[in-house]
DNA sequence: GTCTATACTGAGATAGAC
DNA sequence: GTCTATCTCAGTATAGAC
């Protein structure tokens, strides 16, 4: 079991094609991953896929789908946890930046640029319950404890405070391939620092 | 002067080429427009590019640059103000919301994955140049003032607090095409949320 | 369920006439 | 400087044998 270069991927099928073709997809982004590739990668050819999807876009939304329900299952674990809702937004920071850099920010891409509206609003609901509904439980446990504003005061409806902090997980992790040219962060300090971005911004201390 | 369909774009030449092609490219991405979608909008033959560019990156090169230099030239503008570095954050972020939603994640998520390894830098350099500049110096005299902590107390460099900026700007621009469904916010909402969000986070207020 | 062979399409690029 | 015609390639998808 040590080659796979050319031999099969023990016993693949419909799994193993989805667990390639998600690190394909989630790394390089759709247009970029050919079926071609996808079927090199798991050891078949280009054809033999169409016997297990019926089309590349369909593949994908297999993939976002089963990423999706990941990183649910992932994100409600951490949402339930017994500790302060700041310890809960910390550690979900903490395991998504332990996730692979782009995958967000290739996947919004794609959505908005490559697939049909169908696909569109099929995922856009999912991500939805997957990802937002989650970190919203622990929003509203910080609004409730007055760790950070209602959405009257910070004018952010919850939903969008849950994007902003996805955006500021985004930025932590993306800033080593960018342009700013930042340099690599743990993931804890990547959980750290979303805290402080979120409850504080940049100012200088909550009580100057 | 009114047909433009079918006629060409009056004394159509590199500079026509450059105006169209950007406004394709920053809607749709690098991958998502054809250099035929470009001929047909500014009413040439897809060869006829050719004559002008040597090649659809060269071209793509020529549009990045010249956005940038609009781009600098507008945020140098704004730095220089003589209005307290918290004015002049909220207009470049009014600024910015003024241009089209998705220019700058197209143009990062293209950078990444579309382009060769030479435009990559040569753009990432520019972009440094172009809008990460003058940031830093609004964000340096924000510091100073004591607006916001400095790279020690935050954790960011400055650059990275820049980015964060632009961050902020993105999702609050986003927010209306993407999954959680807000609602769209003028650009004057958008530059009075950014400073917000910026100096202070979700928190209920400074000193509470 | 997987293969070989191949159809079909879209796209980037070149040749050469005008 | 622009056109028509065409090349070449990559990519998705299908047909049919095994």
């Amino acid at each position: 079991m040590a080659e796979r270069s050319r031999r099969r991927i023990a016993g693949a099928g419909r799994a193993e094609i989805l667990t390639v073709a998600r690190q394909l997809f989630m790394a390089r982004g759709y247009r970029a991953v050919s079926t071609r590739d996808i079927a090199a990668a798991v050891g078949m050819t280009q054809p033999a896929l169409y016997h297990h999807f019926s089309g590349k876009e369909a593949l994908y939304v297999a993939v976002l789908e089963d990423e999706l329900a990941r990183r649910s299952a992932e994100m409600w674990e951490v949402a339930r946890l017994e500790v302060s809702p700041s310890e809960r937004l910390a550690t979900i920071a903490e395991r998504i930046a332990t996730r692979s850099r782009h995958d967000l920010s290739q996947m919004f891409h794609d959505l908005r640029t490559e697939v049909s509206g169908g696909t569109r609003a099929r995922i856009g609901a999912g991500f939805r319950d997957a990802m937002l509904r989650p970190m919203v439980v622990i929003l509203d446990d910080m609004i409730a404890r007055g760790a950070i504003g209602s959405p009257e005061v910070t004018g952010l409806s919850v939903p969008e405070m849950a994007m902003f902090v996805l955006g500021v997980i985004r930025m932590l992790t993306e800033v080593e391939s960018g342009p700013a040219r930042g340099r690599q962060r743990s993931p804890g300090e990547v959980g750290q620092i979303t805290v402080r971005l979120v409850t504080l911004g940049l100012a200088e201390s909550r009580t100057p």
